[in-house]
DNA sequence: CCAATGCGCTTGAAGGTTCAAATATTCCGC
DNA sequence: GCGGAATATTTGAACCTTCAAGCGCATTGG
């Protein structure tokens, strides 16, 4: 078996500890300015985006990368929010559609300024656009390996 | 204001989702391989490296990025496990020192190659050496950053 | 000295996530 | 069509994290 060595580790844990400090600043900022987590911020964007603003559950949940019960959680406190609403799926009648409403969509429309800000100036304004490069081919590289097994 | 254009949101998605997908499975080889999740696995590691494998709570929690209660609750968990000890902090009557006991470091030892393997094959193989290199080196750039303001 | 303020850590309750099991519907083979 | 396996989602309890408040020791300035 072979072990991480000194420069893989410095890596590692670069990116350990970055990856969750940068996360939380995110959500820390548009939480502040918004009262919004960031994991249901990135619900609104996903339907926003939807046709119709309305996704079936689990594929919601795949693209915020939630598991399925997270999400029925997290819809329907958002539900008594009034940021989403259920409705049944007409084509299977074992599915659920999430529907962006327009309260929501409004939320979004606030929210989105200050998430950007937040995204631009923590992780792309300190990167040089050749790192940005390498760093997203980086992302879906990993990524495309996570898929096979 | 200035938006994302088309690249950067591609990138910021990428990098959004498959951290997320890159910690999950990390957490999962090593939970089904150990029954101990990642962030209890990184305060072993930090307490394993300390000098006399000790250290106050305040740094542990600064060094695997968690909140101070978070570290409280989730030491107080391990230490009904025999995982890790308090100790009362000789040079500071408030401090509290966690110590890694004999029976955790055996569950480190253990728990260590399951876990190496799991950053190799998901992390590691998947990039070439240029990558590593630069994702590195922008994790670090962004780590600098969050430090100001 | 010793009050006042601050720091380090803990507490308990509220809130969110996971886990295993339940429910309901569809799909498949016969 | 029908029974059985598979799929989509939900449920509720256990578990973990956050949040606000609290406790005790340390430090500072008068």
């Amino acid at each position: 078996m072979r072990w991480l060595d000194e420069s893989e580790q410095r890596v590692w844990r670069a990116y350990l500890a970055t990856s969750q400090q940068l996360w939380d600043r995110l959500d820390d900022e548009l939480q502040s300015g918004t009262g919004m987590p960031l994991s249901e911020y990135e619900i609104l964007v996903r339907l926003s985006e939807a046709p119709d603003r309305r996704l079936r559950m689990s594929q919601l949940a795949d693209l915020v990368v939630h598991s399925r019960s997270r999400l029925t959680h997290t819809v329907a406190r958002m539900e008594g929010r009034d940021l989403v609403a259920r409705r049944p799926c007409l084509e299977d009648g074992r599915g659920v559609l999430a529907e962006l409403t327009d309260h929501g969509y409004q939320v979004l429309a606030e929210a989105a300024p200050v998430h950007v800000q937040s995204v631009r100036r923590h992780m792309f304004d300190p990167l040089s656009s050749e790192e940005v490069e390498v760093l997203g081919r980086a992302m879906r590289k990993i990524a495309e390996s996570l898929k096979e097994r």
